[in-house]
DNA sequence: CACTCGTTACTAGTTCGCCTAGGTTTGGGC
DNA sequence: GCCCAAACCTAGGCGAACTAGTAACGAGTG
């Protein structure tokens, strides 16, 4: 038995600390912004993907995002009505498929979420910048840890 | 002009791929607790704070949960009827104020909670424990400055 | 003591968002 | 040409949070 196993550091827990001070103020932040936009998560989420997508000259159909949101494509059709309504997106004809439907976002939401989030990402991006090479491997060594351990708790 | 600031880390993009993909394992498994328990977001989060209080030999009141969870009153009490009924929580006499209560998460609820979440935090524990004191002032290091990002974020 | 005002929790009624069930149009194999 | 599956929409219901208004109590004041 070696130390790392038997004794946990003194520094772990600071750095879950650490950790749940970022994932509370990232949560915030999120908050702000659906606050700030008078959206629900899932609305959020939903231009997210359709920008992202969009911007690889994908095509998103509403069964596509029910199956990222996982939410049932009669909420979606309600989502998307919402979201029509306010103006962040518009309904277009499929090239291929005539059964269903194009949905693209509006150049003004493209610029509403680009101003929040894609900021958020630009200094996200800045900070994992000031890693070293040997530093952001500890860090992505790190992440993955926590992410399998996540994955591997049971729901009992 | 240095190189760290003018270009971003060929890394970076990658930690931040590996940021994003643990954020969706931990969400992943947050959502599997709470399906299994049959409880939304607030109900679980309610039950940790009360559990939390508990061992520290803290009063939870109704007014408590409504400031830590950013609802209204009116919205907790209806909660607390719903986890009373489920028979996560009991309601008692407020030692001191006579308009006030007690709420106090009952036995079974502690151990359903430990059963995940504690679970969770121990394989957390157990990942940051594989740090080294150098490795752990990086990761602390990051997930501040990835904090303090969040925070300067601007509503606009 | 009597009054007043703020605090604490609750009740009633509304809204919002997601779900289930069922219907309509189109695609594609036989 | 027929029939089943796929994709979306409509209708109705439910859960959870909100607003507004009520009742009981605490704390300070004349």
């Amino acid at each position: 038995m070696n130390a790392a196993e038997k004794v946990t550091s003194p520094h772990a827990a600071d750095v879950l600390r650490e950790l749940h001070a970022y994932r509370a103020a990232e949560e915030a932040m999120r908050r702000r912004t659906r606050n700030s936009m008078k959206m629900g998560e899932n609305d959020l989420a939903a231009l997210r993907f359709l920008l992202r997508a969009q911007g690889q000259g994908r095509v998103v159909t509403p069964g596509m995002l029910a199956d990222h949101l996982g939410m049932k494509s009669a909420s979606v059709t309600v989502m998307l009505d919402r979201l029509t309504k306010s103006g962040h997106l518009t309904r277009g004809a499929h090239p291929t498929d005539r059964r269903s439907i194009a949905v693209s976002a509006t150049s003004g939401s493209d610029d509403e979420v680009r101003a929040t989030l894609g900021e958020m990402h630009r200094r996200m991006l800045g900070v994992a910048s000031h890693l070293d090479q040997d530093g952001s491997e500890i860090v992505r060594r790190f992440l993955l840890d926590l992410a399998t351990a996540a994955d591997g708790v049971a729901t009992a």
